[in-house]
DNA sequence: ACGCAATAAGAGACCGGTCTCTTTTAAAAA
DNA sequence: TTTTTAAAAGAGACCGGTCTCTTATTGCGT
């Protein structure tokens, strides 16, 4: 009768040792590749591992050596093309690096976001990358950086917190796409975001609590400002958190007795669900309303006209901060940096002068 | 002085069972949630673990109880919207049946693919999901299944192999596509696919190690011949596996001297570059050129025309193959499963009659 | 009042690696 | 040939949890 293995054991460096005849530390040096072995010794054992189909246990090794190779990373929402972009960014540094990366999606909700940390944290990752979706209530990102583990924020920078940053000028970047408008004669533009604040109803910048959104709607209201336009912040709208919330409130802003003639919003998956209600009410795109969006996602590129956007170096941004983090990582002691990436417009088709509908 | 802690050695059950006054395993009991412990005692652990701040290690935990509570996933590419998309469906599943997600993408390529296994079988993750790459080198497949860990697959089955898979009817819906270009009257249809082959030219169908295309492919030509469009297998292209090769696939195709008069695109990404070079090479769609594509596609339906697709239920997709392997991992003794998701089309404007040229 | 069972807490092995320290072996120096 | 020293292999502790087994305490029936 062969043997029943009912329970598949798996193989371990004892195992192995036993087979080769040598003890468990020599095999363990083998199979580890470190310390000093002599060849014929190293033959053996590699011969016995793979008769024996040895697979290493990495949660074995992690506990005793106190590295994982995981950097985990903690994004808002994975499904969008900016967060995936950046992802793939940080993937490519990482592999390059030999670390893994587990991913976890907070959806935006600090809750979460505190979750996924915590057990990040847990399973041991070697450091972090967080896109902080506040900035009120960062204490999860403080433990981390108290637990001796590096971290560092991607998109969205933290002025309390002292750790490499990635991010754009958000501010600038705003202030050039509002200008681009303001100069094509506008004087009524929205802008339309996906965080929302108590009331939904946007008041002042204190409301606000994701800092690069904060900075666009500072830019944004700076160039209002200087372009004379009155009271700018009636035109910032919050809450378009999903496809569906924001087709809500392009509604609302597209049928108001004050429609505006220009829209900038915040990221590409607002802006494309704004173009589908721009479409549905039969307005024209540049004629009726401009449209100015955050990130040059695909589709803006083969609608007819081609949406004008903010072309932020995505990938780049992903893969800077895997890199920061990983420098970090390997005992770089130099302090903190905060890396600003150079962001440009790409002007396409979707910007053209107001028609005057008060004349 | 104070004491100058150098090294931030992490807080242990022994830490807590000392400031506790119990011993470790009692600590451990409360700490872990399990066994049976006086209310006393309970309220003086967690009191402590709180002064201290204890945070368990999962790694520990996961070498003893041998389950890590993590879900490995191997896919093409993230970054493509379809693999982001399943893979949000996967996060989902997963969380909301308190499993977390390690993610890696294998770039289409079988090396990095069986590199990417081994590593995850090493991180002892409880049960894979996989998106092979190759229907002809599965041996690390098997060694999953061998391993004791669940596998299920991804959109491409495998008939060898028995695990549970989630896919579509691949070749059922590229018939029904094919047969709407055929029935408008086209009879020079293109097939464009990222999969490669030796030579990159396609001969048969004994080439193709992807078992997706494979179907859609034998789907495609099937109804060709219904239609009596002779050697339809001239029109089938490979090897748009990057925007760029997509870009050179399809300027071949619409340059030369019998151009198709429809495209069928195998994923979004393929067909948004040819939508690209159609437009740029002043072709309109449909009067020119249909063209259908798999995957409705963000962008698809903003274009002018909009784009006719193949619309996969692909967050289904991953949500079904996770709840699958969940199952499995629950202990479920049932026979692998293979389950086909309903698929349908959405007619948009990018079907038209052929122009005949040859008259 | 006594034995018995149930309950709560403790002791220590174990998981599968790494790593330090010790012992053995072989080569080089005297 | 003997001593010195380096190299190679072995023994066993350790990481931070879980878990089995043992021991001490308490309540209960009779």
């Amino acid at each position: 009768m062969k043997k029943t293995a009912p329970k598949t054991r798996s193989i371990t460096v004892s195992d192995v040792a036993r087979a080769a005849n040598v003890s468990k530390a020599t095999a363990a040096r083998v199979l580890g590749g470190y310390g000093v072995v002599s060849d014929m010794i190293r033959t053996d054992v590699m011969a016995a591992a793979k008769a024996l189909d040895y697979r290493p246990n990495e949660l074995a090794r992690s506990m005793t050596t106190g590295r994982s190779g995981i950097i985990g990373v903690v994004v808002g929402d994975i499904e969008n093309p900016f967060f995936s972009l950046a992802v793939r960014g940080i993937s490519d540094a990482a592999r390059a690096a030999g670390f893994n990366v587990i991913l976890a999606n907070s959806g935006e909700r600090i809750e979460v976001e505190k979750a996924a940390v915590r057990l990040l944290i847990g399973k041991r990752v070697d450091g972090l990358i967080v896109t902080p979706s506040e900035s009120r209530d960062i204490s999860h990102l403080r433990d981390i950086h108290r637990s001796g583990r590096p971290l560092a924020l991607l998109d969205r920078a933290l002025p309390d917190l002292d750790v490499d940053t990635v991010t754009v000028d958000d501010r600038g970047i705003a202030m050039r796409a509002t200008r681009i408008l303001a100069d094509a004669g506008h004087r009524n533009i929205a802008y339309v975001t996906a965080v929302d604040a108590a009331g939904h109803e946007y008041r002042d910048l204190g409301q606000i609590y994701t800092s690069s959104v904060r900075e666009r709607i500072d830019g944004f209201l700076t160039v209002c400002r200087d372009a004379g336009i009155d009271r700018p912040e009636n035109h910032v709208r919050l809450g378009a958190t999903s496809p569906a919330e924001t087709r809500r409130v392009a509604d609302k802003l597209l049928s108001g007795p004050n429609r505006p003639t220009a829209i900038l919003a915040s990221d590409s998956v607002i802006a494309l669900e704004i173009f589908k209600v721009i479409r549905q009410r039969g307005l024209r795109i540049p004629e009726d309303i401009s449209l100015i969006t955050f990130h040059d996602a695909d589709w803006t590129s083969v609608t007819t006209p081609p949406i004008t956007v903010i072309d932020q170096p995505v990938y780049a941004l992903g893969k800077s901060v895997a890199e920061l983090l990983i420098r970090r990582l390997k005992g770089d002691p130099r302090p903190a940096e905060r890396l600003i990436l150079p962001t440009s417009i790409v002007e396409r088709g979707s910007v053209g002068p107001p028609t005057n509908r008060e004349l």
